[in-house]
RNA sequence: GGGGCUGUAGCUCAGUAGGAUAGAGCGAGCGCCUCCUAAGCGCUAGGCCGCGCGUUCGAUUCGCGCCAGUCCCGCCA
């Protein structure tokens, strides 16, 4: 008997196509496709709805259908014999034994039970990308919570992640700042922090008005440009100092949600943007129109039916963002050699990756063996239902959210344990905890409404109910102070139905981290882990495990650690931290 | 005007390669601590799955058309 995947859904799976194959040809092997998770549990554990569609291409029963695929399929060593049920469904439950032995191999395992992937690839994740000299907003904390998230997750499998911060360090918004500096504060261009960051802020928003109704402020500020671009040293001094003020500033929130990137600004590509321009029109992609170097895309139609342009070189002669990531496709297929480009923006630039896509591609610089994918994300917005502001109407600061949410988190606790210390490491824990998971647990592709509220609620789909459990769990594990690697073979015994309950989903762990690593929807993991808790609490409700008999007290131990490992891993790749005491 | 995304319980949201009685949390009501952290658990109420047409044995899911919200639409990123 050959080893059981550690995903049972992709067990399942291939049992199932092999078995298709075998009863009805080429049209029987898609039947793999078609299991799933059980959708109520009292069908069983897994479930396959194949033979009625396949009823349809074959013209019989769906019944018979079943029946015959059921003759050539073997899965007693994992399963119970499946059963037909309503219209031609087929029904798998789980072998009590293999619950057990499975359990007890994630429970000796350092990785649960989980191999990293047989070829791993190099990945690159694009994600966070802020502007230098304006603060990260509220618009920055998606990106970077999903993509680390990602690279959690994708690293796990063993793949090679590289996470870069493309941040925006180049282009015309210099230009425009320096240019503004030299007549408002010209310290700021030659000594490092001649200026706080929030000063920056309203001088950059300063200047972008300026730029917009002063043509000879506008002239100087592309002048200030080309001065940049061709290495001019006072232009290239200031720019240097801008980006290293905003560095640190951004460093700050990093390391305050423990997210590590790799910086890899626009102006890295700068080197390679004439040759895009070149090699496109050497390939004849390039059209001139309005006095702009253009490709012309494949179904992007205007109003009149036209094909719309994807500029690549601006009618002065400037290149723009399009040009740059058209290089840096470029680049990061050829130098980094990567597999895989994943980009997390805002779900707005959907059509800009598409259409930078579809000319790499056109173009050859992005093979059918490199995948590339925009991970798009909805808005943030406030309680009102708006775009998530402060009372005057700005945009929050990133620093200030975070430090609201940890002085919230700090208030709840204080109010729930009077005169006692505030312990900092707990209150920090649940607050960056609260921010990620309320972020992570909802679909990308929807707006979330931000509340404090409702993120630092201990009731509910929320951090601090997931690190509760887990406090609860590790409690128990403390007192009951069993050496787990000591034990013999068949520790798992099950005497009640929550027991079974929660072993069934412990043992879903890896299906669900195969289906972040590749649909990259993190609330799944989520989901995962707040059903988890709920099991377990449902199972330390009803159950004693301290004070029950030998051999359900050690087995119970033994779900409890189980539970621990899972709950810690899962939130770790979720990006957060655990805690033993709360 | 064209395109993308979204529309599911009072609120916030899951879900669906088309399938068995549509799920969870919050909020509301009721119950459970001589027992491992009650920051928990159980029960009850609450739904034309935006509207209409079509494909199908079967549509919340697929197609088309509306309606509403939101974002994008050649020289910002």
């Amino acid at each position: 008997m050959t080893a059981i995947a550690p995903s049972l859904l992709q067990e399942l799976a291939s049992r199932l196509e092999w078995a298709g194959a075998k009863t009805f040809g080429a049209v029987g092997q898609t039947l793999g496709q078609t299991v799933t998770p059980a959708k109520d549990l009292r069908f069983g554990d897994y479930q396959c709805n194949g033979p009625l569609t396949l009823a349809k291409t074959l013209g019989q029963k769906p019944r018979e259908v079943a029946t015959a695929l059921l003759a050539a399929l073997d899965v007693a060593d994992f399963c119970e014999a499946p059963t037909i049920d309503g219209p031609g469904f087929l029904n798998f439950r789980l072998k009590p034994d293999f619950l057990a032995q499975r359990l007890q191999t994630m429970q000796r395992g350092d990785r649960l039970g989980i191999p990293p992937v047989p070829h791993p690839q190099k990945i690159i994740l694009d994600f966070s990308s802020p502007n230098i000299a304006k603060e990260m907003h509220v618009g920055h904390l998606r990106s970077t919570i999903l993509g680390d998230c990602l690279a959690r997750v994708l690293s796990f499998w063993g793949h090679e992640v590289l996470r870069l911060n493309h941040v925006g360090d180049w282009g015309t918004q210099f230009g425009m700042l320096i240019t503004h500096l030299q007549t408002t504060h010209p310290a700021a261009l030659d000594q490092a922090d001649a200026l706080a960051l929030g000063d920056l802020v309203a001088l950059y928003r300063a200047a972008k008005a300026r730029f917009d109704e002063d043509a000879a402020f506008r002239e100087a500020s592309r002048l200030a440009v080309v001065d940049l671009q061709s290495g001019e040293p006072m232009a290239r001094l200031a720019w240097q100092l801008l980006c290293e003020q905003s560095r640190r500033e951004f460093q700050k929130i990093y390391d305050g949600l423990g997210v590590h990137l790799t910086e890899r600004g626009e102006s890295f590509y700068n080197p390679y943007l004439k040759a895009v321009v070149q090699d496109l029109a050497a390939l004849g992609l390039l059209q001139e129109d309005q006095g702009a170097q253009c490709v012309f895309l494949e179904g992007f139609l205007n109003k009149e039916g036209q094909p719309l342009p994807l500029i690549v070189q601006k009618s002065d002669g400037g290149y723009n963002y399009a040009t740059t990531d058209l290089a840096a496709v470029r680049y990061r297929v050829t130098q980094d050699r990567a597999q895989r480009l994943i980009y997390v923006t805002d779900a707005g630039q959907a059509d800009h990756f598409a259409a930078v896509f579809q000319v790499a591609q056109r173009a050859g610089w992005l093979p059918p063996t490199v995948e590339a994918v925009h991970v798009p994300f909805g808005l943030v917005l406030g309680e009102d239902g708006k775009k998530f502001r402060t009372r005057s109407g700005d945009t929050v600061s990133l620093q200030s959210l975070l430090d609201e949410a940890i002085a919230r988190a700090a208030a709840d606790w204080q109010s729930r344990n009077p005169g006692q210390p505030v312990p900092e490491e707990v209150v920090r824990t649940m607050a960056m905890g609260a921010i990620k998971y309320a972020d992570l647990s909802q679909n990308r592709t929807s707006n979330y409404v931000f509340s404090y509220d409702k993120m630092l609620s201990l009731q509910g789909n929320t951090a601090p109910y997931l690190l509760y459990a887990y406090v609860r769990v590790q409690g128990i594990g403390r007192k009951g102070d069993l050496d787990f690697a000591q034990l013999a073979d068949g520790l798992f015994t099950f005497a009640d139905e929550t027991e079974i309950t929660l072993a069934k989903h412990l043992v879903q762990l890896p299906e669900v981290l195969m289906a972040v690593a590749s649909d990259l929807y993190p609330n799944r993991l989520c989901q995962y882990l707040f059903e988890l808790s709920q099991k377990f609490n449902q199972f330390y409700d009803r159950l004693p495990v301290l004070a029950a008999p030998e051999p359900e007290r050690a087995s119970r131990l033994g779900l409890c650690d189980l539970t621990a490992k899972v709950l810690r891993q899962g939130l770790e790749l979720l990006g957060i931290s655990v805690l033993e005491k709360m």
